[in-house]
RNA sequence: AAGGUAAAUUGAGUAGUCGCUCCAGUUUUUGGAGAGGAAAGUCCGGACAUUCAGCCUAAUCUUAAUUGGCAAGGGUAGCGGGUAACUCCCGUCUAGAGUAAUCUAAGAGGUGCGAGCAGAGACGCUUCCUUCAGAAAUGAAGAAGCACCCUUUUGGGGUGAGCUCUAAUAGUAAUAUUAGAGGUGAAACGGCAAAAUCCUUACCUGAAUGCAAGGUCGUGUUCUAUUUUUGAAUAAAAUAUAGAAAGUGCCGCGCGAGGUUUUAAGUAAUUAAAACCCAAGAUAAAUGACUACUCACGACAAAAUCCGGCUUAUAGAUUUACCUUGAUA
RNA sequence: GCGGCCAUAGUUUAGUGGUAAAACACGGGUUUGUGGUACCUGGGUCUCGGGUUCGAUUCCCGGUGGCCGCC
């Protein structure tokens, strides 16, 4: 789980870096990235009814997600609000390491890391 | 040994590193706790909260509120019991399925069950009608009284089972068994009731909405209306009250119809007593990742007010009781 | 989370236990030199699986999919 202060929570800033962020996407992974004038990055973490019917698969890709940005925190660029979103994905593909490369891919394509 | 029936338990484990939620301490890292048998579907029933509550009667007065009754609405439907309550559970009767263990059932009465004819009376008979076969005539199918015997032909008679009533015995009761009587003897015996009730009967019951119920504190933002003051000409500022929008803190929120063990009552569901125990409480919402070892190589699936049931999903493992068949003694 | 509703032809709707209906659309045919119009005609697993019933789109139970409301 990520510390308080690199949570995203509120309901403005989600409906903010929807309509005006940037989007940058690999394989099943769609990230939205926008600038926020603080001093700390901060994550959201989107997963809809559409990825999965069953709680137990939401929740198993949150928590995954949410392991592969604790270790990066530190490496992102500061000063950014993502929202991550995953499509939804084969019974092949639902492994850690698949889905802890497709992010990296993805936060290089959008210049993130430092 | 094989096959079957009924039920119960379990739902990978151990060690380490980093990280999350809550609690306690302490003052900057220390200790403890951290998803399920279905947490699910939301199909029922409660607890709890808010709102509403017709008429009569008695209690000094008042009230839905205490007593007794009615109306309206809702529920239950073989019989008896359990429970806070239930469409649940237990026992039992009857009917049906099975060699059996056992399983299934919403199982009161009336009205009703396509149209017409005969008939006192039709859901059944016949005809119309529908479907199938056929070139057609026509035949078959469209729920439902039986078996046997005698005589003999479009019929007549007898016996049994079945039906109704009465009595005795057993049982709390539904009911069962035995005995007697009655008419019927084929067209009136009997079938369907899941329409979850149109009417009746008996019994039970305030109703509606649901924790996004509801309560409370403060903060600050925007808009609208009103009042007062300043001010002056339609504008600005301040104060107070009310409403709306958006966002948010705290309570509700987990010690309870609670668990475990023992004893007692009961065929059982369950109840009573004693001892011990405290076991998630989040709010964009906590259990993940990595490493090592073991095996059966891990199914279905994750709390969101709480509890009792029902229903549906479920890999594998373990245990108990009973039944049938075969073998041996 | 709590509560409610729906599913019938390609689309929009009827259908209160007894042969599945209408409009538009679509396919085929006739008329026409061709097209339109007009006329004739065709196509349903009544969302799926059980149950009650002689008989179910309709009644009951369960699943699947979709939609809506709530400080």
């Amino acid at each position: 789980m990520l510390p308080c202060e690199n949570r995203l929570i509120k309901k403005k800033d989600f409906t903010a870096i929807y309509s005006s962020g940037h989007s940058f996407s690999f394989k099943n992974v769609i990230i939205k990235v926008k600038n926020n004038n603080l001093k700390v990055t901060r994550v959201g973490i989107a997963i809809g009814l559409k990825f999965s019917k069953k709680a137990v698969k939401r929740n198993k890709i949150k928590r995954q997600l949410r392991e592969i940005f604790r270790k990066r925190i530190k490496q992102i660029k500061i000063g950014k609000d993502i929202i991550v979103m995953v499509k939804k994905i084969k019974a092949e593909e639902f492994i850690f390491s698949e889905i802890e490369k497709s992010v990296q891919k993805v936060l290089k394509e959008g210049n993130l890391m430092k």
